[in-house]
DNA sequence: GCGCTCTACTAGCGCGCTCTAGTGATAGAG
DNA sequence: CTCTATCACTAGAGCGCGCTAGTAGAGCGC
């Protein structure tokens, strides 16, 4: 590493000077705070030509409102919290979704994002913090009695994770439909040695994996059931590519947990020189952006992230409006998206 | 869509009530609310019996410090703003590395995304008004005027943005040796038609595109410069692509303004039916984990996020602690990563 | 006894804003 | 001329906390 001191004009200007505040405007505007704080809340009450006095005074002096001030003081903050996973590219293409609907709607949204070094519960603090009025959660792992205790105190909406009789709203995909519609293209295409790397806790792992045990028992392929235990990264992708290379033979088609789950599979065949489709199938799950982007594209259960992220946001709207209405499950159908990692068995 | 209505036992319990405040902590434990507050400041001046006693009355009573309140109240707010593009997984790397070093010295970090409805400049409001002591932008595309002036009233870090004679901090890696390396690289391995999809506007993406310029030049390749515009999305690379194909000849290389750009090449070639690094090498820019992960390992200019994240981190802090000390700039060196998209020319 | 320090705590102001309850000025109705 | 309505604006309380200044009491040396 290098590092260079750059000269630049470090001693002028406003550098770090006292934040500017609403008085600051009122004063130089000659007006009251009471009606510079009424024209940044939009509020009628105020005559055009003072209003944009109270505008330009303040982009001068660079006024700009203060949050923590103005959730302080006012009863609604307006304000969204929704919790994701950085690195889960279908979590990007949901909060997309989240942000437009929340525009429409007039609220704000702020993130909060699980690493490595700060889990869920840390997460939820941070937007708890914030005040902020509605909790939407991404692919939450957390234990139910926790969800539960959380949605008692606050509104909360999860996307891709039912909670039975829960007193949350949850927004979802149905799973179940989704893996059957995979089980039944592949079964359709040949396939008999059908494998299933599972989610762990995950969101929706559990329905998945019933789902697809339900499908091929309906298919009589009872005996070929199989499940390798996983979760939704990469690496648990990598992780069962090992145990199969490591056996005698490698089934026809493997169903992933999620798209990365199928990505980290997909590196590690063709790494070990499997040749994908035509001596594994491999369908993922999610239909992230990344899934369609890659080079070979990726057979997949595609969930509509779109309307899952507006949905969301308007029940989580909704749920602060009427806090007492009766917890709601929305569901969404999936829909298989056939690309180029499945084909015929070998 | 279906929906359903859940049971829930949604009349009991604490649903939404007023939120406990300090006060009420205090009032409960038997003690002022100036010793739940320096509690809770893990301040010392308190007994390890009170502290422990007003610990359980928080929890009893889901008591959560409120941050807008603390913020208003203090003059620090130990918070570091981070405005990032949530679609970019390497923007994910440095997000990462960028918590842990913020934990690491006690700073909070609060995240502004930018997404295709909301702008830069909002990002940067959003993280204002959350009253940030310092911003981290990742790989900022705003105007030169526009960083300056937020640099003369803030604490600005860049990361991947080096801005000339600059007021502000930047982190970023010596793009021009990328570049270098992997040109001297091709060249090495037989190549003369290396073409470079450039990254527009993008940040580094004038350095990368001068020094690609200038490594064709050493190599008595001056003829063979071809830079077609693109910028750092996936979508890029598939319009490339579609360019290129529509030609007689293929280039027998490419540069891709990044990862992401590159994997949206690779997807189109691979779709075209076009044999990669057997026909074409491609080689990305950034090695976001994705790089590695993809099922063909993409050869990619290596950059340190971790590092970067780090660093940018501690520069923000230090910038914060003095303010007048003169801008640096930290240059992280890049490292050519060869793996499978690259081989000799057909 | 005295003054001293140290620990464990409390009183109360004010951060920048929102919001309710006003005030005064002008206009129109009766 | 009074009465009410409307408009444009203001006064001031208080949101939940941090923080400075202070106090009460215990312990200690002399």
């Amino acid at each position: 590493m290098t590092e260079q001191h750059v000269p630049g004009e470090r001693s002028t200007g406003t550098r770090h000077g006292k934040r500017p505040t609403m008085s600051d405007v009122a004063e130089k505007a000659g007006v009251s705070r009471a009606l510079v704080s009424l024209i940044f809340r939009n509020a009628p009450g105020a005559s055009e030509q003072t209003r944009q006095r109270v505008f330009d005074v303040a982009k001068e002096i660079g006024y700009r409102p203060d949050t923590a001030a103005r959730t302080l003081a006012s009863s609604r903050t307006k304000t969204l919290g929704v919790m994701l996973t950085i690195r889960n590219p279908f979590h990007a293409d949901l909060v997309e979704s989240c942000y437009a609907e929340a525009d429409r709607l007039g609220y704000d949204i702020v993130l909060s994002t699980t690493v490595p070094t700060r889990g869920e519960e840390r997460a939820v603090d941070a937007l708890l913090g914030h005040r902020c009025e509605a909790l939407i959660l991404l692919g939450p792992k957390m234990s139910e009695a926790y969800l539960t205790q959380l949605s008692r105190e606050h509104p909360v909406v999860a996307i891709s994770r039912k909670v039975p009789d829960a007193t949350l709203d949850s927004v979802h995909t149905a799973e179940a439909k989704g893996v059957r519609e995979a089980v039944d293209y592949l079964v359709g295409e040949g396939h008999r040695d059908i494998i299933h790397i599972d989610g762990g806790t995950g969101p929706g792992s559990a329905e998945r994996r019933k789902a697809y045990r339900a499908a091929m028992r309906k298919h009589g392929l009872t005996e070929r059931i199989r499940v390798i235990p996983g979760n939704h990264t990469e690496d648990s992708g990598l992780h069962a590519a090992q145990v199969l290379l490591d056996e005698d033979a490698l089934p026809t088609a493997v169903l992933a947990a999620n798209d990365r789950c199928a990505l980290g599979l997909l590196g590690a065949l063709h790494k070990a020189g499997v040749k994908v489709p035509q001596e594994v199938s491999v369908v993922g799950y999610d239909d992230s952006r990344v899934a369609m982007l890659s080079h070979i594209g990726l057979t997949t259960v595609h969930q509509n992230a779109e309307e899952l992220g507006r949905l969301a946001v308007r029940t989580a709207v909704e749920r602060i409006e009427s806090p007492d209405a009766p917890a709601r499950e929305l569901v969404l159908d999936p829909e298989l998206r056939v690309r180029d990692t499945t084909g015929p068995p070998r």
